[in-house]
RNA sequence: GGCGACGUAGCCAAGUGGUCUAAGGCGGAGGUCUGCAAAACCUCUAUUCGCCGGUUCGAAUCCGGCCGUCGCCUCCA
């Protein structure tokens, strides 16, 4: 067993993974603010946690993950009220849109999803503990933290709080606070907006404790891993720490794993540029959602994705080379005993697979060990050296790895329509035939006839000194 | 101004002290197969890791400087 290594944003710098409790990881991932949808910057974050929970999972352990919905805040506020809709209806149609980006990208659903909504009651008792305890304080009807009060703050971001004193952003804060730096858990209701009754009179929650709240809730008051883009390491995961350790008194998280940004076609993606795409544009586009999702997987978590669309048909084509060998593997014959050449590709394959993916979630890397093998295994096929059994030990070697990346399984990701223009199998083996029989009598008008008309039913033909294979394409 | 990241072949991207005359993918060039084609497969495709110094027996990998790109600095993944 390989020993999993992350690199911990606290304390910047890779160390040994060890669980708090054996076998069992208990993550917390920071979900969507649900006021629009995705863009592909925030598909990236999310996919990189799939590849997360799917590679402890490989690597042995148990996952309890928790997403939070972000389903109230300003811009869901702003956005409910300039539709004119509940916040709850104008809300919903950003869960279900995100919901389906999951299911288009394969990433698998966590354990919970909570919504913040469904967790003002954990959010208030939290504060008035925080209140109790000397960390915060009321100011007409909000609530705020006080930095001052809790002596490490800042030891995630290495954040400077004399300068953030100073910036200007700051001081243009709306609030009364008693220092500028001091954030918001509970906020006091303005006209208009949607509020919950709490012990200083009614309002609604500030950002950061809803994670500090459920996390709590699901996962306990101290678990292994929290995630969530770079940008949120200061303030977001910083103030979490702060309100969780002050309320619960003991270590908060112990692994803080972050996802560098995507850029696209080497820019920060911003709406001026236009180049802030959701999934559904992108595939309405005609690409493949497997190929984005190899996309996501090529570029370690830690560093700059640069999204382009070449790299997107860079992406198609590399799986194609697998497909391809999965599909020539298939019509191998295979010999008398089990082959050498494949047994030590197979160890091989795993052996590097895992210690990659292991390495701190080196994907790229463990995607460049299955190209190996593939490699390896064309020769063999080619060689004729597929012995008893090596066709099923490959596919099984394959689905395993195929388990944290999923992306290699062609068939998963089938759309329903496959159908191959209305041609059933025994039908395209019957023109199959016939165009075999009209080579074999040198009559290639016609061979070439039949050959189009499978094309255009989407088969792909190829000659092999074997004879003829077919796939749908 | 403060904090931080990155710069590897035409493009994308691993590797972070010796097995690196640098993985893998895309692209490109040859070849094999074929009636032709397509597809596929095979081989080749960076003596070099932004530039300049230094440390070391040894550096793409560590240190310093410079150049360039980018992110964060109160609610953006």
């Amino acid at each position: 067993m390989h020993e999993i290594r992350f690199f911990n944003t606290l304390g910047r710098r890779l160390e040994p993974f060890r669980p708090l409790e054996e076998g069992l990881v208990r993550m917390y991932t920071c979900g969507p603010t649900v006021y629009d949808h995705a863009h592909i910057g925030n598909l990236r974050a999310f996919v990189f946690e799939d590849l997360l929970r799917r590679s402890l999972r490989f690597l042995g352990y148990r996952v309890v993950q928790v997403m939070n919905l972000t389903d109230v805040d300003d811009k869901t506020i702003r956005g409910a009220l300039e539709r004119g809709v509940s916040l709850d209806e104008y809300t919903r149609t950003y869960i279900d849109s995100f919901f389906a980006d999951l299911d288009a990208l394969h990433v698998e659903r966590a354990e919970h999803y909570p919504r913040a909504t469904e967790h003002i009651p954990d959010m208030i008792d939290m504060i008035a503990t925080l209140v109790d305890r000397g960390y915060a304080y009321q100011r007409d009807g909000s609530v705020f933290f006080r930095i001052a009060a809790d002596e490490d703050y800042g030891r995630l971001s290495g954040i400077d709080l004399e300068q953030v004193k100073s910036s200007a952003r700051v001081a243009s804060d709306e609030y009364d606070k008693d220092d500028v730096r001091d954030f918001a858990l509970w906020k006091a209701k303005k006209d208009g907006e949607p509020s919950w009754d709490s012990p200083w009179g009614p309002g609604r929650p500030g950002w950061h404790i809803e994670c500090s709240a459920m996390s709590r809730r699901y996962l306990g008051p101290s678990f292994d891993i929290h995630c969530g883009g770079v940008d949120n390491i200061f303030p977001h995961h910083e103030n979490e720490i702060a309100q969780s350790e002050s309320a619960n008194g003991v270590p908060f998280v112990h692994t803080w794993l972050h996802a560098e940004h995507l850029i696209v076609d080497g820019q920060k993606m911003s709406k001026s540029l236009g180049n802030q795409y959701t999934l559904k544009q992108l595939l309405e586009r005609g690409l493949e959602p497997r190929a984005i999702r190899y996309v996501y997987l090529a570029t370690h978590y830690r560093q700059k994705l640069n999204f382009t669309f070449s790299a997107v048909e860079a992406a198609a084509g590399a799986l194609r080379r697998i497909d391809e060998m999965r599909f020539r593997l298939a019509s191998a014959v295979e010999g008398e005993a089990p082959s050498p050449a494949v047994a030590a590709a197979i160890a091989r394959l795993e052996d590097d697979f895992t210690r990659n993916l292991a390495d701190d979630l080196n994907a790229a890397g463990a995607l460049g060990a299955v190209f190996v093998f593939v490699k390896e295994i064309n020769k063999a096929i080619e060689g004729g050296a597929i012995g008893a059994g090596d066709r099923k030990r490959i596919e099984d070697a394959l689905a395993r790895v195929d388990q944290p990346l999923g992306v290699l399984d062609a068939g998963a990701w089938q759309e329903g329509d496959g159908d191959g223009g209305g041609l059933d199998d025994a039908e395209i083996e019957r023109l199959l035939a016939e165009r075999q029989a009209a080579r074999a009598r040198r009559d290639f008008a016609r061979a070439d006839a039949i050959r189009d008309r499978l094309q255009g039913a989407g088969i792909v033909v190829e000659d092999t000194p074997q004879g003829p294979r077919w796939r749908r394409s």
